[in-house]
DNA sequence: AATAAATAGGTGTATATACATTTAATAGTA
DNA sequence: TACTATTAAATGTATATACACCTATTTATT
């Protein structure tokens, strides 16, 4: 795969843009493939997908406290994500574990196994440095992309 | 679901970001989640996915040219897209047409039918409204998104 | 020409997304 | 209290993603 094309308009083979407003449009949905395709490389060797590594950071923030499946669900970045299944499979592996709610009978409650945190920790420090050689970005540039985005989504 | 929700920090309920850009990554993971759902929610209505628009488009961008498979997937935003079962179900609605291509073989080019053709001014015509409605963009910051986001992808 | 390597597209499988439905439990109301 | 509405999580289905593998065909090499 072509993770090394830089313009857009390589890497989608077209230079037909309604606008610069459409542009980045196609720009962002790239980028978020782009980047999601190169962590996924990095967490594929510890058999993580990137969304299960998503629950487990949303656990890790909470830890040692237990999280319902539905705070875990309105954390997650993509909010449609079908967050039972994910855990399933991260309970499958270990990595967290699942117990009834003890306040509410309809709550499951989710935490993190010693396995889940050594996973995180490790694929953690990966991320982290892939973030610092293939993301080229100046913490004022990442101000300002971040200032720009929240603009656009914007209905004010 | 909260798709009027701006701030980050609101959307997926943390404020804890390593940096600027750690949080700007992010951002951009979730503004193209965020884009993708408005569209989708638009295209719904005609029967159609997001993906199966981007083929579309695609082969709009050629018509009345036939193009082969590989060509589709070489334009597609996401590059792993299966494309072959994408026009599965563009031929099922009869939107596009398979044939053999006399030069190669091996190769299956694809183009539009009329309904194919009709659909997709109706739908660009809905995405385009929801555009200028639902995305708060000046042309000029939206050419320094496009600067910004090609910047980080960049590894010269 | 014969064989090997590369290519195009299709298929299989596990996981995820998007959305509807189901079940159990809780909260609210007459 | 009894009934209704709401909520949390799980489950079912169609589509898509990510990746491996297969088959037919073409290209390259000997």
């Amino acid at each position: 795969m072509y993770l090394c094309i830089v313009k857009l308009e390589q890497a989608i083979q077209s230079s037909k843009f309604k606008n610069e407003v459409h542009k980045a449009t196609l720009n962002i949905l790239y980028t978020a493939w782009w980047l999601k395709t190169i962590m996924s490389n990095e967490l594929k060797e510890f058999g993580l997908t990137h969304e299960q590594y998503n629950v487990l950071r949303i656990l890790k923030g909470k830890h040692p406290e237990q999280v319902c499946v539905k705070d875990i669900s309105c954390r997650m970045i993509e909010k449609s994500s079908n967050v039972p299944r994910i855990i399933d499979r991260l309970v499958i592996k270990k990595l967290v574990k699942r117990a009834d709610s003890p306040f509410d009978k309809r709550e499951t409650v989710i935490s993190l196994t010693q396995s889940g945190i050594t996973i995180l920790e490790v694929t953690t420090e990966k991320i982290n440095e892939l973030m610092e050689t293939s993301v080229i970005m100046k913490s004022q540039d990442a101000a300002q992309i971040n200032m720009l985005l929240e603009k656009l989504r914007g209905t004010e």
